[in-house]
RNA sequence: GCGCCUAUAGCUCAAUGGCAGAGCGCUUGAUUGUGGAUCAAGAGGUUACGGGUUCGAGCCCCGUUAGGCGCCCCA
């Protein structure tokens, strides 16, 4: 074989220097609010055992996990005994950053805090086919808190959530920023209840409702009627969705006169009431907007579910919900949780496609120290060490070439100030400062350019 | 997982079945202490990979791989 394949794997990638800063620049200000909404942090293995991944996520879930082969003995017994997909896996990725926290309340319980609040910043995997905005690994930013039912939680997380987007730049519900969509497990099924649908078509009349900003009205209709929900409920439905007032100070009073009758619609629709009163008083309320037949494919969710929604993109930007009954699928013990999650790489996208990015990123090197000859290396040296000891980012030509050429390796790596210290300004005891952006040149004393530069790229 | 489309220089793309090209970028020089502008020169290709048809294939056919769009689903 003469050469390797060095592309990444399909619907991974690889993070050069430029694209690897954007990512820590939108994880630096996602981890500094969930710290300040009093989240902490938490690690999980990558992989995990296949049966804690394993219906928590609904068919369709279950069938994008990534499988990882046993090992030695068991695999060579596997493979001798029929072997079959499910046989020869006995471990996975994870396909999320909720069930491995499930998992960990449920084994560290007594050690946790009677409130849990978490934030979990990890690559979770999925064997999805590769598309705009979607890998097969990808970034999640989750905060949890697990131990309440009270809607207090729903609105912190939410408000989390809110407020990284707002110091990001997203500003306002309309074009230029997001909005948050809202609704509860309950609402729906309070729906389907009163439009007459039986339990066990809910689910299928769920994924055709979801779509409706998609495939509009007829295509919802179409879909239910070949899903098998009757022409009676169908027509309800329909009624239902194309009732739903345009204004949202309406829209709850409308809901919860639809699901009067119906216990779970009624609980959902006072869930919401909550949620949305607790967030007013936080930096979510004029992004959230009620929308009742947003459904979400996650199966864990029992109560609250949200969705950030990007004008202009397809799909969501991150999401969450309450999952009341996940813990208690690892444990006895069953306890009550809500969370929220960022997509990091959604997010990136809107940032790149709308400009939003700082000119110069935290991380970047800020000033280029050149070098003239090998008589003024040392004080090359010498100034470049006092620059940093002054808390500045600088780098060092390592080189001795022609001022041209440095200049423009500066300006490839968008670095602003490059220091000239040749034999002239040693003797006169000076540095010569260049600012790249505008090509003007000063000269100061040597010992004045940290404070000067310092003072200049804080502006 | 299914359907359709695409694959040529680092990037964006040309080339009727008949000599593999342009723009941008890159390198070098015009410039012996100064990047961007201009000018000149230069490097860079197994036309994704494997097979087939043909006197002759970048072009036609089949397969593989990768990417794009739609479906399914999702952050």
């Amino acid at each position: 074989m003469a050469r390797f394949n060095t592309k990444p794997i399909s619907g991974a990638r690889d993070f050069l220097p430029v694209d690897a800063l954007r990512r820590s620049y939108v994880l630096d200000v996602i981890e500094r609010v969930y710290q300040r909404y009093g989240f902490e942090p938490l690690e999980t293995p990558a992989m995990e055992r296949l049966d804690t991944l394993l219906g928590k996520y609904g068919e369709e879930g279950d069938q994008l996990i990534f499988r990882v082969a046993k090992r030695g003995d068991k695999l060579q017994r596997a493979l001798e005994e029929n072997p079959t997909e499910e046989s020869i896996a006995d471990a996975g990725l994870r396909y999320d950053l909720t069930v491995p926290l499930a998992r960990i309340v449920a084994e560290y319980r007594n050690e946790l805090p009677r409130y849990f609040k978490r934030y979990q910043i990890a690559p979770v995997y999925r064997a999805d086919r590769p598309a705009k905005g979607r890998y097969r690994e990808f970034y999640q930013c989750d905060v949890d808190i697990v131990g309440s039912t009270s809607p207090a939680v729903e609105a912190e997380v939410l408000a989390a959530g809110a407020q990284v987007l707002q110091e990001l730049g997203f500003q306002g519900n309309d074009e230029s920023g997001f909005a948050i969509r809202l609704n509860h497990r309950g609402v729906l099924r309070g729906l389907m209840e009163v439009a007459g649908i039986p339990a066990e078509l809910e689910g299928a009349a769920l994924v055709a409702v979801d779509k409706l900003d998609k495939i509009g009205l007829a295509g919802v209709q179409a879909e239910l009627v070949e899903r098998g929900v009757s022409q009676g409920s169908t027509a309800a439905l329909m009624r239902s969705i194309a009732d739903v007032p345009g204004n949202e100070s309406e829209r709850m009073g409308w809901l919860g006169d639809l699901l009067e009758s119906s216990e779970q619609g009624s609980r959902g629709v006072a869930g919401l009431k909550d949620v949305l009163s607790l967030s007013s008083y936080g930096p979510a309320a004029p992004h959230l907007r009620l929308d009742p037949f947003l459904a979400r494919g996650l199966s864990y969710y029992t109560g609250a579910i949200f969705e950030i929604e990007f004008p202009g993109l397809s799909g969501s930007g991150g999401g969450g919900g309450r999952y009341d009954d996940l813990v208690g699928m690892f444990s006895n013990q069953t306890l009550p949780a809500c969370g929220f999650s960022l997509g990091l790489e959604r997010i990136l996208l809107i940032l790149e496609e709308r400009g939003m990015f700082p000119d110069h990123l935290a991380g970047q090197p800020q000033v280029l120290v050149t070098q003239f000859d090998a008589s003024t290396q040392g004080a090359s040296l010498v100034l470049a060490h006092r620059l940093r000891a002054a808390g500045l980012r600088v780098d060092l030509y390592p080189d001795l070439d022609r001022y041209g050429r440095q200049f423009k390796y500066a300006e490839d790596r968008k670095i602003s100030f490059a220091l000239l210290l040749g034999p002239d300004e040693l003797a006169r005891l000076v540095v010569g400062v260049k600012d790249l952006r505008s090509g003007e040149q000063v000269e100061m004393e040597a010992s004045l350019v940290s404070n000067w530069l310092n003072e200049q790229l804080s502006v």
